[in-house]
DNA sequence: TAAATTGGATTACACTTGTAGGACGGTGGG
DNA sequence: CCCACCGTCCTACAAGTGTAATCCAATTTA
C-alpha cells in the first residue's frame, strides 16, 4: 500500500470506495457493487478499473480464472492529498478557515455538535 | 451575482480568487495579482479570463480603453458548490465524517481549537 | 515617427475524463 | 457440441483543462 500519486478522478474515486470496502473483487462483483448507485454500463466500470490498474491504483491477481482486484492505495492518503487540494484550491491552504465555514455554513444536528466538541477535546488535551 | 452552475477548474479559480478580492480589474492587474504565486505566462491567464466570460462566470465592462472584468457569480456560491461535490466524492456526502475527519488528522493550533469550540456552541445554542 | 510591447480574439495541442463500443477467446447452458 | 454471453484488451470520441502561441490593432517608448 503506497502513499503514491493518487491522482483519483470522480467517476473513479466510486469504484475504488467500492474496493477500499471490500477486496478482492472480480469485475462482476465491482459491478454489482457499482450499479446500486450509478447508471453505467459494465463497460464504464470495466474502463474505469483498467484505467485505475494502469495508474497504479489497483492491483490485479491474475492467477484466479476471473481477475481479482485490490487496491494498491491507501484510503487515507488518497483522502488527505483530495483533501489538501480542495482546500489548497478553495481555501487557500487554510483549514481552519474552511473547518470555520463549514460550521458556520452547514446544517449539523446537535448530537453531531456534540460529537465534534468532544474530539476537539480529545484534541486540545493531547 | 448569481449562483448558477459555476464549474470553474483548478486554475480557473486562482483567477476568480484575485477577482472576488478586488474589482473591477483590468487584464494587466489580473496578470500583476496572480503572477506573485503562479509562475503562468500572461498569455495563460488571459486564456483562463476569456474562458471565465464565456462561461459567464465574469463579466466585462467594455466602456473602458483597457477592459475591466468583474465576478458574476458569488464567491460563497462557488465554495458551497465545490465543497458539495468534494464531500460527496470522499465522504459519500457525509459532512459529520468530514469534519471529524478533519479535527482528527489536521494540526490546528490550540488557539484555533478553541475558536472552533466557540463556533460550535454558537451554533448550538441557536 | 518608427519600433517594440500589450491587450484581445482566435487557434493550438496534448492530456484527462466520462462514457462507452468492438474484437476475440473462454465458459456455461441447452 | 455449439452458441450466446461475459471478461479483457484495445479503440473511440467529444468535452474540459493546462498551457500557451499567433495575428492584429492600439499604445507606449525611444
Amino acid at each position: 500500500m503506497k502513499k503514491a500519486d493518487c491522482k483519483i478522478s470522480d467517476a473513479e474515486w466510486i469504484v475504488m470506495k467500492v474496493l477500499w470496502e471490500e477486496a478482492p473483487l472480480t469485475s462482476a462483483k465491482i459491478v454489482e457493487a457499482v450499479g446500486s448507485n450509478k447508471n453505467w454500463s459494465p463497460k464504464t466500470i470495466h474502463s474505469l478499473i483498467s484505467r485505475l490498474v494502469k495508474k497504479g491504483a489497483l492491483g490485479v491477481n491474475k492467477e484466479t480464472p476471473l481477475y481479482e482486484y485490490y487496491p494498491l492505495v491507501d484510503k487515507r492518503d488518497c483522502i488527505l492529498d483530495e483533501t489538501r487540494s480542495f482546500i489548497h484550491k478553495v481555501y487557500d491552504g487554510s483549514i481552519h478557515l474552511m473547518l470555520a465555514n463549514f460550521i458556520k455554513e452547514e446544517k449539523i444536528s446537535e448530537k453531531e455538535i456534540e460529537e465534534l466538541e468532544r474530539l476537539l477535546n480529545k484534541k486540545n488535551n493531547k
